[in-house]
DNA sequence: GTGAAAGCGCTAACAG
DNA sequence: CTGTTAGCGCTTTCAC
C-alpha cells in the first residue's frame, strides 16, 4: 500500500512513468484528460513519492537544516530557541520543506557537527544560530558551498548573509526613553563582548547618551554576562556610582539587577530605574513589571527560512541582511507611569 | 571535492566499488590492506556518501522524526520541549541519526502533518509528544506502520510504547510529604483530564489520602487547566474549604495558588502549604522557593530515542513502556524548613 | 503531449 | 576476500 512505485501508478492510469513524474511536479505538456486521470490513481491509491529517490534524482532534498552551536545551549533556558525553532518550524511547513534540527548538545558533539550537516545530498541549506566569537562551527560554515543564513549577526559578517534582531536600535531606544523621562545619570548592565549582541546593545547605549550630549562615563558600564548573577553583581558594582537609571542589555540581568538594589533597600523606579531588554514573560510577571524592548523572535526565524529558500531556489550568491526592528514596551520600572522625579527633557 | 563517488574512491585505491562500500560501513571480509588504503584515500579526498543514494539503495534513512501535534504548542512557554529536545538530540548525536523536527504551528498545520510525516523514504521511525485526548495525528501515527515511540503516556495506551514520567508516583510522593509534615486537609489543584498527565497525577493525591486513611473530599479537588490564571481561580475556589496544604499538579498552576493565597492575605507555608510539580526554573525564583517535583525531561527524550532506535533494529513490534522516576525537592512552601503546626504523623 | 532510456550514487546478493 | 551485476524509485533529456 505504501510500496507503490511511480510505475505501479502510471501503469494503472495507462501511461508512461514520466507522464505522472510531469503531474506530481506540477509541470506543462501534459493533456487535461491524462492529468485528472493520473490523479485520480494517485489518491485512490494513496501512492506517496519516495523521498530518497526523488532527492537522488534531483540532486534536492528539500530538507533545511537548523544549527545551534554549543556556544548558544544557554539559550535554551529562556524562551529564544524555542521561539526561534516555531518561527523556523512555521516557515519550513508553508514551503514544505523538512526541518533538521541540529545541536550540539557538548563540545565533543560540535566537532562531529561539521561533518553531519555536511553530507552530501542531505541538506539543501542551513540556517546557523550566530555563537560567540571564535566558535569553529561558523567558519567551518561560511567555507562550505551550502547555501547559508545566519540568525543573529555574526562576528565575521562579511560575505554572509543573516537576519538578525535591530539589537542597536532598541538599547538606543530603551535609553532614549530614560532621557526622555528625565533621568541623567544612566548606567547600563552590558552584556558580554564574545557575542554581537551584547556589543551592538552596548553601542546602542552609548551613541543615545552621545546624541543627548550626555557624557558617556566609564564607571557607568558594566559587564554582565547575561545571567541573572551578572545582573546582580553588575548592579552591586553600579549602586556605589548612584545611578537615577539603569539599562539592562537582557531581560535577566535586569532581574538580578533588581534584586540588588532592593537588596540594598532602594526602591524602583523611584530611587534607581530600570530597562531591560528580550521582553520574556517573566518580566511581566515579576513583582514589578519591568519596561523593556520587545523583539520578533519567531519572526527571525521564519525570514531566515524564507531567505534560505530564495537563496536554494535562485542559486544567488548574493548576501543579503534583514534587520528586524524590536519594540518598547513601557511598564512600571522605568517610572513613566509615575510622577518624575527628575525634570524631563521636552522634545 | 564534494561530488566524489564511491566509484571515484574505487578507482583511486585500485579496488572495486563494493569493496569501498564494505570499508565504508565496516563490513567484514576487507584484508587489512585493503582497508588502510581505502580509508587513506577517503580521508584525502573528504569523500563523503552520499545520503540520499544510501538512503534509496538501503531502505533506510537514518533519519527519525520528532513530531509535536498543536495541542502541546502551549509546552513551548515553558522549559519541557527545549528540554525534550535537548533530550533527543543529545541521544541522536550519539547513534548518528538525523533528527527531523515537526511541530504543528496551528490546526490547519496538522492537517498536512500526518502526509509528511509518513512520506515514504523520509523517516526510519518517529517519536511523538502525546496530546490532548482525540488528537487527531496520534490515531494516524499508531496505524502508520512506522516504528514509533511516544513521549507521554497516550490515552490510548495499548499496543503502543511510550516513555513517561512517574506522574503517578511524584503526586503520590508530593502528597505523602504533606502527610508526614503533619496536614490533614490537603486540597489539590488537578491538571485537566484531557492529558494522561493531569489524570495521573490526580490520581497520585487519591491514592496518597487513601492509603493514609484521608477521605478524599470532592470539594478539595478542584481542576485547574496548567495556566497560572488557572491556578489562581482554583484556589480561589479553595480556600474557602480552609485547606492547610495544597498540591498542584504543575508549578505554573501553584505560582498562580500562591498569588490567590496571597491576595486573601494569608501566609505560605504557615497559613496553606504548598507543592508543586515539574520544578521549572521559576520556581526556585518567586518570593516563596516551592518545593515539588522534580522530573528528568531530558532523559525522556533520550530514552524515547533509544527505544525508538532498537525498535528499528529490531524490527520489532513488541510494544515496551518505560517510566521515569521523579524526585521530591523540598524547599520552603511546603513548611518542611519550619517548626510544624501541625502534629507530625510518625512513620 | 507522451514515452523510452539513461542515469542519480549507493547497497546487496551472487559468483568467483 | 573481492568484483560483477542488479536494482532502489525517481527525474530528465531526447526522440517521436
Amino acid at each position: 500500500m505504501q510500496n507503490l512505485t511511480l510505475e505501479d501508478v502510471a501503469e494503472r492510469a495507462g501511461v508512461s512513468r514520466s507522464t505522472v513524474s510531469r503531474v506530481i511536479n506540477d509541470q506543462p505538456n501534459v493533456s487535461e484528460g491524462v492529468r485528472d486521470r493520473v490523479w485520480k490513481v494517485i489518491n485512490e491509491t494513496g501512492y506517496q513519492p519516495n523521498v530518497a529517490a526523488r532527492s537522488l534524482a534531483s540532486q534536492r532534498s528539500y530538507m533545511i537544516g537548523l544549527v545551534l552551536p554549543h556556544s548558544v545551549s544557554y539559550l535554551f533556558t529562556d524562551p529564544y530557541i524555542p521561539h526561534l525553532i516555531q518561527g523556523v518550524a512555521q516557515s519550513c511547513n508553508q514551503s514544505d520543506y523538512t526541518l533538521g534540527l541540529f545541536h550540539a548538545s557538548s563540545k565533543e558533539d560540535e566537532k562531529k557537527m561539521y561533518p553531519r550537516v555536511s553530507r552530501a545530498g542531505l541538506l539543501d541549506g542551513v540556517i546557523l544560530q550566530a555563537g560567540h566569537h571564535g566558535d569553529p562551527l561558523m567558519d567551518r560554515m561560511i567555507d562550505s558551498d551550502l547555501p547559508l543564513v545566519f540568525v543573529g549577526r555574526p562576528f565575521q559578517d562579511e560575505n554572509v548573509s543573516y537576519v538578525d534582531i535591530d539589537n542597536y536600535d532598541g538599547a538606543y531606544n530603551a535609553v532614549s526613553h530614560l532621557i526622555k523621562l528625565g533621568y541623567r545619570r544612566i548606567a547600563t548592565i552590558a552584556g558580554t563582548e564574545l557575542s554581537t549582541v551584547g556589543i551592538d546593545r552596548k553601542q546602542g547605549y552609548i551613541e543615545a547618551l552621545r546624541d543627548n550630549d550626555l557624557t558617556v562615563d566609564e564607571d557607568w558600564v558594566v559587564e554582565g554576562d547575561f545571567t541573572e548573577m551578572g545582573g546582580y553583581q553588575a548592579m552591586e558594582a553600579l549602586l556605589p556610582n548612584r545611578p537615577q537609571a539603569v539599562f539592562a542589555a537582557s531581560d535577566i540581568m535586569a532581574i538580578g539587577a533588581i534584586r540588588a538594589i532592593r537588596n540594598a533597600g532602594l526602591e524602583i523606579p523611584d530611587d534607581v530605574a530600570i530597562v531591560g531588554f528580550d521582553d520574556l514573560p517573566v518580566a511581566n510577571m515579576s513583582n514589578i513589571a519591568l519596561t523593556t524592548i520587545r523583539q520578533p523572535i519567531s519572526r527571525l526565524g521564519s525570514t531566515a527560512v524564507e531567505m534560505l529558500i530564495e537563496m536554494i531556489h535562485n542559486g544567488s550568491k548574493l548576501h543579503n541582511r534583514i534587520i528586524l526592528s524590536t519594540e518598547l514596551i513601557v511598564r512600571d520600572s522605568c517610572g513613566a507611569n509615575q510622577e518624575l522625579k527628575y525634570e524631563a527633557k521636552e522634545e
